[in-house]
DNA sequence: GCTTTAAAAAGTAAATT
DNA sequence: AATTTACTTTCCAAAGC
């Protein structure tokens, strides 16, 4: 059984789409998005910025939004409705609730010991270390589908997992099979 | 058909066309940077295995080949930096680190093919700066050294070297300035002067004033 | 593929002071 | 030479080129 219990894992940035089932008039929203920025020919959605929640969005005629930067799911969903409010202003009619979809968690973490990654590298399967591009193993675990990367202070950045519960399972994986190939027992062989 | 026929010519075409441009542009890489004739034979087969699996697909060609003379480089233990091909290549060198990265995985390169000794780099950077066997040996030492005590891990094997051989230049009175050393490796003096920095801290090294 | 957005890890780089 | 800012890696969606 793989010991988690000195593991930490902290949200930092969580990024949803999301569908307002409502066509939007960019030109006419541009207007009350106090701290926001478009142009159409280098991007199509308008880049808006909320301090609270603290996240951005972007926004597109289509009527769906990329929300980035929230630290929780509430905060995606208070940023969400804010705009709706603030798009009712503009004339906009929403006739059912929005569809959010969380679509990437990002995490930073310590799993409490250090490694050398020369020897993680070395017999861990289907990881990447190149010191000189990047100092973290990169490792990407299948399912769920996830990827970590491992620096040898033993912090870790999990990326790509949609739930905090498939990062902590992602992150198991990582331990199981470092266990297996005996790079846990770090310290005295180094 | 004639038409089946014609495209099938002109694939075939297409595809000669591209082998012969990716290897005129491989001998252009390899004579510039003196590489021996054995790793320009690994970078071929390797860039021919990347067109068979199909690896090449939203790569330039010019990206490939500069990945796999880097990827021969490390496989056969000619060490070269990603700057010196980067240097003579059209193609930046973040676009070749992600081309080499994907050809690695998907050619099963794994890290301990790749993986080329710090003695290596102590031998070429040195060949470049005529330091002696001497220093050479203790810039080894030093590196081993820091390896056991775990200060290596994540850090630029190029920085490493290089500030090995500047603590053992001067342990050797064979001094060389901390720019010169930088050179070489292709890093900056503050990535020197920060190896160097722990290195004596860490190993307890006495350096002569 | 690219464009834009966010965020962390640790290393390296570059621009200021 | 110290500080600050910035870039490397990972992830993902959006609409359009």
């Amino acid at each position: 059984m793989v010991d988690m219990s000195n593991v930490k894992l902290r949200i930092e940035n969580i990024v949803a789409s999301v569908d307002l089932f409502t066509e939007l008039n960019l030109e006419k929203v541009i207007e009350i998005c106090p701290n926001s920025k478009y142009n159409p020919e280098e991007f199509p959605g308008i880049i808006c910025r909320f301090d609270e929640p603290k996240v951005a969005l972007l926004i597109f005629s289509s009527g769906k939004l990329v929300v980035t930067g929230a630290k929780s799911v509430e905060d995606i969903e208070r940023a969400v409705n804010k705009l709706i409010q603030m798009l009712k202003k503009i004339g906009a009619k929403f006739h059912r609730a929005p569809q959010i979809d969380i679509q990437n968690m990002v995490f930073s973490g310590d799993i409490g010991m250090e490694f050398n990654l020369d020897a993680v590298a070395l017999s861990l399967p289907n990881c990447e270390y190149e010191p000189e591009q990047f100092p973290g193993v990169i490792y990407r675990v299948k399912e769920p589908r996830a990827v970590i990367l491992l620096f040898s202070s033993g912090k870790i950045v999990c990326s790509g997992a949609k739930s905090e519960h498939d990062a902590w399972e992602a992150v198991r994986k990582l331990l199981r099979e470092l266990e297996k190939y005996g790079l846990i027992e770090e310290e005295e062989e180094w | 058909r004639l038409r089946k026929w014609q495209s099938r010519l002109r694939v075939s075409d297409a595809a000669e066309r591209n082998l012969a441009f990716a290897l005129s542009e491989l001998d252009r890489i390899a004579s510039q940077l003196k590489l021996p004739r054995h790793v320009e034979e690994e970078a071929a087969r390797l860039y021919r295995e990347a067109v068979r699996k199909g690896l090449i697909r939203g790569r330039s060609i010019e990206a490939v080949i500069a990945a796999c003379v880097y990827a021969a480089c490390r496989l056969l233990k000619v060490p070269r930096t990603l700057d010196e091909i980067a240097d003579i290549s059209r193609v930046d060198k973040k676009e070749i680190g992600r081309s080499f990265r994907f050809i690695a995985r998907h050619l099963n390169l794994t890290p301990k093919k790749l993986f080329v000794k710090p003695t290596d780099y102590v031998n070429k950077f040195a060949d470049e700066l005529g330091l002696s066997e001497k220093v050479r040996r203790r810039a080894i030492q030093i590196l081993e050294e820091a390896y056991e005590k775990g200060l290596t891990s994540g850090k630029s094997p190029a920085g490493l070297v290089a500030a090995a051989l500047y603590i053992a230049g001067l342990l050797e009175g064979e001094k060389r300035t901390q720019r010169e050393v930088a050179e070489v490796a292709r890093v900056t003096e503050v990535t020197v002067r920060n190896r160097y920095k722990e290195l004596v801290d860490k190993l307890n090294l006495k350096i002569p004033l």
